[in-house]
DNA sequence: TATATGATTGCCT
DNA sequence: GGCAATCATATAG
């Protein structure tokens, strides 16, 4: 259970991705133990991306790149954690890819529990019954883990952190064939939902239940 | 400066 | 299946 290197995410996002899948995520929690999930889902954001955050900011209609504001975190060193909050409340993991300078992250949106499931359970609301909600989906993750802060927060105390090394790290696992990835367009999404940036287990009892955002749309049209 | 909306979840009917 | 939570950030004006 060694962590991945910095040259493991110092690679094309979509690469990383896709690599990701069957990895484990580690957290040498001080409070609850060592916590193991198998990642089964990610997700690439990247430089010609519309659903990157401030990418219109960041690569504007002249060519030009300006990392600023919550973007100039995601040319970081490959390897650094890329933590944000979406709907006040909910905490999501990425860790930023590409050579440092380039942008791009890869969100992990679901893992399986291998070591500590306990510990995550206690870190979840009661009410969850089925095993797979503990872990299946990117903020549920982050609250099982306990890597997730308080609605009040504003910036996690990963964000910016070293993913190459404990107490969060990432691990090699089993590794997953190509006849068992699946590639998808990506959840939850109003732009760039034409990229197939979605990387999963096919048919993994852990993968979210959220539909692809091409799908949805096709849905909401009639189509 | 002002407004719109979210890389989601969980509780409601 | 529908929808509220709840404000920082991005983008429009």
């Amino acid at each position: 259970m060694s962590p991945l290197p910095s040259s493991f995410f110092a690679r094309p996002t979509l690469q990383v991705a896709r690599d990701l899948l069957g990895a484990y995520l580690v957290y040498e929690s001080p409070d609850d133990g060592r916590m193991v999930g198998r990642i089964v889902e990610t997700e690439g954001y990247r430089a010609d991306d519309p659903a990157m955050h401030g990418w219109k900011a960041t690569f504007g209609d002249d060519g030009r790149v300006r990392p600023e504001g919550r973007a100039a975190d995601l040319f970081a060193a490959p390897g650094t954690a890329y933590v944000y909050k979406v709907y006040y409340t909910h905490w999501l993991l990425n860790v930023v890819t590409e050579p440092e300078g380039e942008a791009g992250a890869v969100l992990i949106r679901a893992v399986e529990p291998v070591e500590g499931e306990e510990a995550m359970a206690a870190n979840r609301p009661a009410s969850v019954r089925r095993r797979r909600d503990l872990t299946n989906g990117p903020g549920k993750l982050t609250q099982a883990f306990g890597i997730n802060e308080p609605p009040e927060a504003t910036t996690s105390r990963f964000h910016g952190t070293d993913l190459t090394a404990p107490p969060l790290y990432m691990a090699e696992g089993g590794p997953v064939s190509d006849d068992r990835v699946e590639i998808t367009s990506r959840i939850g999404l109003s732009r760039g939902i034409d990229l197939d940036y979605r990387f999963v287990v096919a048919g993994h009892p852990f993968v979210s239940p959220g539909e692809p955002s091409d799908v949805r749309r096709a849905r909401k049209t009639g189509g």
